[in-house]
DNA sequence: ATGAAAGCGCTAACAT
DNA sequence: ATGTTAGCGCTTTCAT
């Protein structure tokens, strides 16, 4: 491994003017700076992490902090937090809470202090008083994805508004007779993100004066599966809905399946809208709102980087309610009349 | 941040034996290792990780190089993986490489150069001789999950034989007219494994005598929608096979649909057996062939670590294949006669 | 603009 | 079993 003193010496300098160079902090000639890269990139040289940070009190890294990795949206967040890091220049450890108690106490315990993250990225989790505070006493930037925690600054969409939209599509459509399939409260998750979603579509059918039966508000998983169990529940009378709002497509894609099992044409029969643009809902002719997470975990690496450095490139502006839309497929349609 | 030093002044020892009862490296008296543990614990002091590393040369850090998060597989590995490395008290680094040829160079320039990480790990990625040198370069453990990569040690399921056994089942079943959907050529998979699983498939007919039908081997892209395009390309026709072996439980789920758009009933009118017991096969009652993909991840994570530092915990004997086995559910049954 | 020198906070020889 | 000492490889004042 070559050290910075291999590369002073090639390049006639001191270890200081090298790291001076290659790192853009403090004045270098600009004749100097690119012979120091030019030999250091020779010779191959690249700094020795610990030791600069060490030095520096800077880790270029970012912690991300999230419940589980096998939900679409998680992976999304990750990728584009991810890309976005590695641009920078920035590793990107990951803390797994999935592996239960015992390894979410440790990180939270541990992991997290032991100077090895710049800043701290949470993906919709809901968090512990302890835990929030742990997460202040590292005097670092933290920010959250995905819904609020509290004591936490997040960046999230409009929960509310985001359920509103795809509510009133079909409300736009001529429904009236609606039914909600969303999420339950779990512990790990956050537990807002469920409320909200369904308080959006309460609002909506609010809005025309439409009935919100609570029969036909159920509560699931957010999973495929739940969704086509909830839907089977709704869609086996004959007292039916004529149209299904579902929390996220996952559970959307189990309601179109479940209807189809059932012998129901969608959306002849029932119309079905979800929630995020999954990368399968274009198959399953999806209509559903889009957010887009994976820009979301991007926006969010933006605005941590430069709370570590007021150097990096200006982000979009945060305080701008996050981006989603309304995206039509063939899951819906006027009501069979 | 409390140091080293305030544990050691309050604890009446050095700093030397502070870090020997901390680390558990060197011996100290059982007395001392607790008076200081406690001390440690309630002034809750933390070991600076690239202080430690610096002096140590162990960054108690795992980086795993993966081509994308968004698949089932990939997403599995990495939380067996990161919950095998929190318990061991190791931090994981995720470099994502999906952000494109840039971003991937840079991984392997720079990234993994950085003293980060103690040992590497990667996941079904197609290295180029290039990658594998600077891979070696580093001297530190590697090792391979998910396919072959030609010099670098890999853990991996024998795919042939895998595809074989799914294959079979459907060939104990009755059914010689049996059609593949297989995996194309991808340039930052391991493109090994499409063609290793379309050879187990073909050995296990040939080994019945059963015929090998080149237009029913399909290739596709190892996805939902991949799988439904090339089911409905097999089954349109009248001369179409009773079964089809899928290299992933993905398109094997692709294809079950595409039957039941094309008013086919699984299994009665064609069987469908697919790899890797997805999270979705029990919803979809898919026949297939379960591989461990968390499991990998953790062994993965043990061997390393064990070569990292011979005191870690015996892992499993890696020699030993890994494991597979059929788990049969509703899409497969003998042919209709 | 550059160099000299002092640490960053810990670990590991080496002594005792 | 414990303490002393000398770094680990950088960054950053502070001079010049």
């Amino acid at each position: 491994m070559t050290s910075i003193e291999e590369v002073a010496r090639r390049a006639g300098v001191s270890p200081a003017t090298v790291s001076r160079a290659l790192s853009g902090r403090g004045p270098v000639s600009s004749a100097t700076r690119d012979r120091v890269r030019v030999i250091a990139r020779e010779l191959g040289y690249v700094v020795s992490s610990s030791a600069s940070a060490l030095a520096s009190g800077r880790m270029r890294n970012v912690g991300i902090v999230l419940p589980f990795l096998n939900r679409w949206f998680y992976g999304a967040v990750v990728s584009g937090a991810s890309s976005a890091l590695l641009e920078q220049g920035y590793d990107l450890t990951l803390y797994n809470l999935g592996g239960g108690d015992e390894e979410r106490r440790g990180v939270f315990e541990h992991f997290l202090l032991r100077k090895r993250v710049d800043a701290v990225l949470t993906v919709s989790l809901e968090l512990t008083a302890d835990e929030v505070r742990r997460l202040h006493d590292l005097r670092k930037p933290v920010i959250g994805v995905g819904g609020p925690v509290p004591g936490v600054r997040t960046l999230s969409v409009d929960e509310v508004g985001l359920s509103r939209l795809a509510t009133a599509h079909l409300v736009s459509l001529g429904h009236t007779r609606l039914a909600h399939v969303g999420g339950g409260h779990s512990p790990e998750l956050d537990f807002h993100l469920p409320s909200a979603r369904r308080r959006g579509f309460e609002e909506a059918l609010h809005e025309v004066g439409a009935p919100v039966r609570p029969e036909w508000e159920l509560k699931s998983d957010f999973t495929i599966p739940g969704g086509y169990a909830a839907a089977r529940q709704l869609l086996e009378g004959a007292d039916r809905p004529t149209g299904i709002v579902a929390a996220s497509d996952e559970m959307a894609i189990g309601a179109i399946l479940a209807a189809r099992d059932l012998g129901l044409d969608v959306p002849r029969d029932v119309s079905v809208v979800g929630l995020d643009d999954h990368s399968l809902a274009d198959f399953f002719g999806l209509t559903t709102v889009a957010q887009y997470p994976d820009r979301q975990g991007r926006m969010a690496v933006e605005v941590l980087l430069r709370e570590i450095d007021p150097r990096h490139p200006v982000p979009a502006p945060i305080d701008t309610a996050l981006p989603f839309d309304l995206v039509v497929r063939s899951s819906t349609s006027a009501p069979r009349r």
